[in-house]
DNA sequence: AGCCAGGACTGAG
DNA sequence: CTCAGTCATGGC
């Protein structure tokens, strides 16, 4: 594994090292995130396909809405599909993510039930989750991670644009190619990739905007305790 | 008042 | 295969 170099400073640090210290910079900043919010196993997956490229405070009451309907549960969502473009509403693209939830449940079914399914070997479970329509590589490894518990780095737009800033990649790499880069290079960890992932979400929610790095930036703070 | 969120799919070219 | 267009509400 060839060394990475930090475009901003002339430290060169091999993967490993870089790696673990942009996860220990941030929680050592920001402290343990605790995700999932969910409760259950369940909330997790509504959660993981409600949350596309949505605010997560608008999840959250479509995921509220839900319970108190009493129907967070496979066979509840599945017996109320006509109730469900109003109850997820708040979570926006109501209608297409109504048809997702949907058929996220009837693969579920295909399995009888949500702890079985989940408890497929990774490799199977990640094919059978991209299977299904409306579930992207990111959606499918949050569920891998977050709710079946597996080992795996999750690549969202905030981690291609906090690493490219941090001269960790180019920017155009793939979705497996930058994850096979941070697994390879990391201990395969459930608690590391869980506080990894967001925290990278939280650094980016925070001072990433599009905002290039620069002095006074934090990211740059960041950029360059990394390098030290 | 816009801009954009913890994406994924489709149709053009 | 790359990529703009589409889906949509609520928060700041």
């Amino acid at each position: 594994m060839k060394p990475v170099e930090c475009q901003r400073e002339s430290g060169i640090l091999s993967p490993e090292t870089l790696l673990l210290k942009i996860y220990y910079t941030l929680y050592d900043t920001f402290g343990p995130q605790h995700w999932w919010p969910g409760e259950s196993k369940l909330e997790v997956v509504v959660g993981a396909i409600l949350t596309q490229n949505t605010n997560w405070k608008n999840v959250e009451k479509a995921i509220n809405n839900l319970k108190e309907r009493g129907i967070l549960s496979v066979d509840g969502i599945l017996e109320s599909e006509g109730l469900l473009p109003e109850l997820i509403k708040s979570a926006g693209y109501y209608r297409v993510k109504t048809e997702r939830l949907i058929n996220v449940m009837k693969k579920i079914k295909e399995y009888k039930t949500l702890d079985i399914f989940l408890g497929l070997p990774v490799e199977s479970l990640r094919s059978e989750l991209l299977s299904i329509k409306g579930v992207g590589e990111e959606t499918a490894d949050s569920i891998i991670l977050y709710a079946a518990g597996y080992p795996v780095f999750i690549v969202d737009a905030y981690t291609r644009r906090i690493f490219s800033r941090l001269g960790i990649i180019r920017g155009n790499e793939d979705y497996g190619e930058i994850q096979s880069m941070v697994m390879n290079n990391t201990p395969n960890d459930t608690y590391l990739y869980n506080e990894f992932h967001a925290l990278l979400v939280e650094l980016g929610k925070r001072y990433c905007r599009k905002i290039p790095i620069h002095r006074g930036c934090p990211l740059s703070i960041l950029c360059k305790e990394v390098n030290e």
